[in-house]
DNA sequence: TTCACAGGTCAACGGTGTTGTCATAAGGTG
DNA sequence: CACCTTATGACAACACCGTTGACCTGTGAA
């Protein structure tokens, strides 16, 4: 039972499962991501899959040789459609903040795919692509090769990071969620300023800003210690 | 059964359980943690935790709603920890880098509870303690509030998001993380120049960087654009 | 000494990923 | 066209998971 799984070039007779419906991995991908849009991170699972597929969940098994092999797919699937959408204008700060923002919001847009994106390699068509892309936007801008590759990898890291974290949030039963949010405005704005002086002196902010997200915020604290860098090294040849 | 929990203060009655355990939330978390340590991330379970304390699995739902506020406890127990092992100098730079570090070293120490506690607000005792040092930390550095919280939150939230991502890497099974890297050598290291010059251009420093952590650098970044900004704030009053 | 009930146990429910085994139709071959 | 191989589907079972309702019992206050 070892290899179940047969490599998508070998794959020949298209036989369809008792409701009619013909497997493939593309077929298989699109529906675990319809079915996380429609119903939430939490409504994947393989037997789900397979019911929302009309087929048996065992039969995934011969596509992808566990859950994991199937998330990768998805992952791989994602990072190609948001940078499908990114156009480039040949400023690079401006270019990378806009593709930061895009793959923080393509995480929120798929929680648990993005979770799992988030601290894996998939090593497929897509991903490579999208670091082949990023480093040639670092090394035009000036960035020399160390340089360029130590901040494509802080870049790359704060997006997934960011994206898994922000959207893990998100995927919360709603109950949950609004009770997090409570946190802050019933337990942190209420703290006394004798005993807690700094949280009572900023509590209005605090309410504020916790709710949003900080990745904005961090994305351009690195854009802008990035780009001073980029000065100092430019400035001393 | 909706308040199965009797909270902490108003715990009386100290029965044994069957293998002559007296149970307590204390001991409940430190066991968790314990588990966690011993067997990694994937061997807590309410089941798994149980036979470790030698008590039936359903006993903790005395002492826990459900296995999220066990891990909320857990997570606050793991903030407190941190917390007790800084010493901040006075110079707020090196000790907020410090304590970046320390938390991620403390994530990277404990996989399942830094991803679970990394998007939620545990409301404890410990986590307040840490938002009002931190706080202190940056207002009494010169930030204005309302910047104060800004680059507060961005902190918090990448020290918590790397925290989660790293060590979500390192939870893997070992067999698992050696195909990971190997990715990077059996893959991209081998990428023609002419079809993917940027990366074949890289490659060298591409396999050394990517297999450490890239918090330390994102951090610098982070905490390098908050200086700049401070010294610009200062410099205008 | 009594007795309410906190705090333990037990059994069951519905869910999960995964695998060993079997059946069958697809599609290449003569 | 008929045959045979085998890819690919289905089924049933396994071991685990979190959670809960019902029950039992020893604790400790009155």
């Amino acid at each position: 039972m070892s290899d179940r799984v047969v490599p998508a070039a070998a794959r020949r007779r298209r036989r369809p499962t008792k409701e009619g419906v013909v497997l493939s991995e593309e077929l298989i991908v699109a529906t675990a991501l319809r079915l996380i849009e429609e119903h939430g991170a939490e409504a994947l699972s393989v037997r789900r899959l397979g019911r929302a597929l009309g087929a048996d969940p065992s039969s995934l098994y011969r596509y992808f040789r566990h859950t994991d092999d199937l998330m990768l797919a998805i992952a791989d699937e994602l990072i190609g459609r948001t940078l499908r959408t990114w156009r480039p204008t040949g400023d690079w700060r401006a270019d990378l903040r806009d593709l930061g923002l895009r793959m923080h919001a393509g995480a929120l847009a798929h929680p648990r795919a993005a979770v799992l994106s988030s601290y894996r390699v998939t090593g497929r068509a897509h991903e490579i692509q999208a670091v082949e892309t990023i480093l040639g936007v670092l090394r035009e801008a000036g960035f020399p090769d160390p340089e360029a590759v130590r901040v494509y990898h802080a870049f790359v890291d704060q997006a997934l990071a960011f994206g898994a974290l922000d959207s893990a949030g998100t995927a919360l039963p709603k109950a949950a969620r609004d009770a997090e949010s409570a946190v802050w405005e019933a337990t942190y704005a209420r703290l006394p300023a004798d005993t807690h002086p700094h949280i009572a002196a900023t509590a209005r902010h605090l309410v504020a800003d916790m709710r949003r997200s900080s990745y904005p915020a961090a994305l351009d604290l690195l854009l802008g210690a990035a780009a001073a860098r980029l000065a100092e090294i430019q400035r001393r040849t």
